[in-house]
DNA sequence: AACGCTCGTTCGGGTTCTCCGAACGAAACG
DNA sequence: CGTTTCGTTCGGAGAACCCGAACGAGCGTT
């Protein structure tokens, strides 16, 4: 299996192919044995015993004639955002944000060089988008994203960027210095904006939250389309109700 | 390591391994290399290759010298609870009828033969509990339990309770055929009660979800002090207000 | 009704890969 | 500066993982 080029070495094989079966579940809901077997390219034995097993521990379940993600990962996946002091702090101020705002809330905090959104806050013209809870989204392309490369340390920074800078609109930033440029703008200005760089015909406004030592623990944003985030409002008067609920979870978190 | 006892045949140990890493690192908030192995009897070396994996897949993360559960697990749980139609149905609703009876509510499903709240809402007095998203509970022992159990096919209704009762509170109903009186009276009436059953001072209404065609998805309850829910209040107002919402829930499940 | 396809499951053997124990380097502590 | 404990690396023995083939059940088709 390890046939197509360099891998770790000293890590767990069947771990990773038990994951890729979890994985492969989630992407299609709900799989069979032998679908699983052939798109992950093992036999379908190995796939049976690795699904016996989590269904046994009982991440995986048993629906009909597939398998199912368990409620088991609901547990887990709250752990791992309740361990972030940001999740705490932002529940109700994000919800008074989102009312005054009108338009989707978030927020994000930064893993493995990519953002996660932690929480969400639909509005009440509330409209579909691709991302929910435990979405990942390039930095760079997100008014979340760029307000924690703003306010990060350099190192950290560099280590994210050093890559090529993936392009989802025609306003996407995928230029290094253009993008240093806007960083060192909102560092100034204590915001940013978005303006249809991930999806075309979207707005956003972010802002960071940072602890009273001036780490940061990651940011919050409000999002809406073009027609509805446009001139004063969008400008000057979000921003300030951003920056404003920014402070106060920075507060909040600190003391907890 | 199959030491102990009759395990099953042809499951995978290292993925067991894996997992139980993970639910150490989730019990302790984050662990390191020699507690884990420590904990669950294995080499320092094999802990150590197995967080590697973990963390190469991004399922852990480092946070200083100790590993904590990364955020991959909020996306597969919220997955998890995405595949179910009562999740989507429930949301709006249950938020309207935390409002009017100004207690908290949560909304479970059945996994395993046990309860798993997959939503929850917190009411202003907000008073803090052990529950959270995710958290299991004894069905026997909570008003949405009971709902289910006394809704669900009488087959799968046997397979759940073969075993002990346990009993958490002086008024936990252990006895199986004073439960089947009372889970009679419930599909009669068509609410449950909870009179500090599983908590002291807690009492609680739950009420089925049924499908149309008479499948039961799940239970959705109301709970809060005995300061509080008492009188005609607790008895006739809350189950009328609980019912209702669960009709609504049920049909929007339905329809979707 | 019987065929054929595909599904999930079981079984045993070969070989990979997991697991362990020992040793190393670094950091924290007294 | 010694001592302890941490995380990490390394190699070898043995176990267990992975595979392929075979079985049996469930459907849809002819």
């Amino acid at each position: 299996m390890n046939t197509d080029g360099r891998e770790t070495a000293g890590t767990i094989g069947a771990t990773k192919t038990s994951f890729g079966i979890v994985e492969h579940i989630r992407d299609h809901d709900a799989s069979g044995v032998s679908e699983i077997a052939n798109d992950l390219g093992i036999s379908k034995s190995t796939a049976h015993n690795h699904l016996k097993t989590l269904a046994e521990l009982g991440y995986v379940v048993r629906q009909g004639d597939e398998y199912a993600l368990g409620l088991k990962f609901l547990d887990l996946g709250d752990h791992a955002r309740t361990r972030h002091a940001l999740y705490h702090a932002s529940i109700g101020e994000m919800d008074d944000l989102v009312e005054a705002v009108g338009e989707r809330g978030q927020v994000m905090v930064e893993e493995n060089g990519r953002g996660v959104y932690i929480y969400q806050v639909k509005s009440e013209q509330g409209l579909q988008t691709d991302s929910h809870i435990g979405t990942t989204v390039d930095l760079h392309t997100t008014s979340v994203g760029k307000s924690y490369l703003a306010f990060c340390d350099e190192e950290r920074r560099n280590e994210i960027l050093d890559g090529e800078l993936t392009r989802l609109t025609t306003k996407t930033i995928d230029d290094r210095d253009a993008l240093e440029a806007e960083l060192a703008t909102i560092r100034e200005r204590g915001y940013a904006f978005n303006d249809e760089e991930r999806i075309t015909g979207m707005r956003a406004v972010g802002a960071p939250i940072l602890s009273d030592d001036g780490t940061i623990l990651g940011s919050i944003s409000v999002s809406g389309p073009t027609t509805r985030m446009k001139g004063e409002w969008y400008h000057t008067e979000v921003p300030e109700m951003v920056t404003q609920a920014a402070r106060v979870i920075g507060i909040r978190a600190t003391y907890s």
